[in-house]
DNA sequence: CTGAAAGCGCTTACAG
DNA sequence: CTGAAAGCGCTTACAG
């Protein structure tokens, strides 16, 4: 490149670094040699020089859950606006940690983590590594992490509270993966506030988060329990189990049953859903991950800082 | 990292590198001492040395397509699989051209792009600078350019001819954003069709793929013109034009109006809508992205490979 | 089998 | 204002 333009190494450099000295004719020998080469300069090779790499590992959740879906395409919508690159890994599962260690490999400026889809092992080696580690939906008390996180227990409390104010005194719930830190969170949220009222819960189910895995736990809560109450951890499972109410049983909602959710995802809204749910809220998720990840970059060594959202009840009409 | 464990930087090198010479005991130290620091070899700075990257550049359409968001996670969970790292881009519209741009600064082995999202630039640039590029969903005959698409015009075309065959007459097509290739040839799937029976599209509607975008335009379109049959350009708009019909008209759906989509996303099969669509296989889709990249980076010169998917109709109860 | 040296594509002091 | 040199973290011939 630097021969192409009959100039010095140097020279090329700074014709693209903004704000370096360049005799004006010169920087443009660069640039048009450059435009007709399709070169530009290698941001790796330029990492070595300690430039940051602007380089983010981001790792979801499995693809069964939509809120995940809707969760990585907007961070990567706002990350690029923010000319930070995503490096996306996850939706396949198991294998998802491992991924996370071969990731490790490249220089990331930071690492964003939603919900458990990964366990401490893959945190402490980034500590090591001096990554800095932002974690969505969950929280980890530790030196230079980073928490956005949104009030589970609080969540389906007030779920639970609307309802039981509406007289439902059956209630069953639907969770997540069995062992979920936000599952159990959004179980107990229901449990707790039932117990004030000398309740119990009468079924529970845990599904994948997935519509599928709704119709089917709702499906196996009737055959063994009468409920008039459904609180479910995630939409996906929620609109599973509506459906399946409404088109396998003569059950009414909300008359004979009342169903809620929980994220608010987009379908929620839709006329043929229009689901009761509880506000996860993603713009602000998102928009604190950015936050988090900006002020982290430019202070890496302040303490970690714990950020929480507060759930919303959005009343519709399946309650 | 050599110092630590007592060792030169090549056996470093080579205790990370499967098949290399290296004393038993030594490697074992150098590995010990790896874990220690969490150190793991910078895939960057070895890519210096002409080692792949296996960094592949990954650029998606609108996030109103829930088609893309499907498609961009089953990609990215494949390409995890083949130990290949996705940097993503794509979301938030206008910008994503400049992204890509930005995203070149890295050594990438490959680009793949997700129907019209970039213009020719990017790809000219692309062979500029000797990175593959997958287009999937557009076909582009160059050099060394590999496509996969879905035939569109065949898709429309078999859903009309169906509809035909049960009687409809009266037309009506929701396309994507025009201008759109995609859009266009799903377009005149449907009035080619209609012309060898003498008939016309009696109404035409560009909207943004969306579920809000698809419930809009079925109401503008009633607000002129009578019709029994509707095809859209995919399932997102038709599952709102459907939500509108049930839920804002009297129209009875299959009774009075057929409606068609295009894609076969998942929801499409959810009891709620169990739409009547042209299949867009998307496994195959993106095993056919997986196999055109494994083939060409083995092999980067051999001739551009364009790979045709057959559409497939999926009855169900909107036709 | 293994160390010292060269070199990948850059940027950043350091001289001029 | 700008070139030559050093060095970032690696790997790969090249000697031994």
């Amino acid at each position: 490149m630097a021969e192409a333009a009959g100039v010095s190494r140097s020279a090329v450099s700074r014709a693209f670094t903004p704000g370096a000295y360049l005799d004006a004719d010169k920087k443009e020998r660069v640039l048009a040699a450059a435009f007709k080469l399709g070169y530009r300069p290698n941001a790796l090779a330029a990492s070595l020089q300690g430039a940051r790499t602007n380089l983010v590992g981001v790792v979801s959740g499995k693809r069964s859950n939509p809120y995940d879906g809707e969760w990585i395409v907007r961070l990567v919508a706002e990350l690029n606006a923010a000319d930070k690159w995503p490096i996306v890994l996850g939706g396949n599962g198991a294998d998802t940690e491992q991924d996370v260690f071969s990731v490790l490999h490249y220089p990331l400026d930071a690492l964003i983590v939603r919900g458990g889809s990964v366990g401490p092992a893959v945190i402490e080696n980034c500590s090591k590594l001096n990554i800095p580690v932002i974690l969505s939906g969950r929280v980890l008390e530790a030196p230079r992490i980073d928490c956005v996180y949104t009030g589970n227990h609080r969540g389906t409390e007030l779920a639970t509270d609307m309802l039981l104010k509406k007289g439902r005194r059956k209630f069953a719930f639907i969770g997540g993966p069995a062992g979920w830190n936000s599952a159990q969170e959004r179980q107990t949220g229901v449990s707790d506030r039932l117990v004030q009222e000398g309740l119990d819960l009468l079924a529970v189910r845990n599904a994948d988060y997935s519509f599928e895995g709704g119709a089917e736990a709702i499906a196996s809560i009737l055959a063994e329990t009468e409920i008039d109450a459904l609180v479910c951890g995630n939409d996906a499972m929620a609109m599973g189990a509506l459906s399946y109410l409404r088109h396998q049983t003569d059950l009414d909602v909300p008359e004979d049953v009342s169903v809620v959710g929980f994220d608010d995802i987009a379908m929620a809204a839709w006329p043929d859903f229009d689901l009761t749910t509880v506000r996860n809220p993603q713009d602000a998720t998102v928009f604190e991950i950015l936050r988090l990840l900006e002020s982290r970059l430019s202070n890496p060594d302040k303490p970690g800082e714990i950020s929480r959202l507060e759930p919303e009840l959005v009343l519709r009409s399946t309650h």
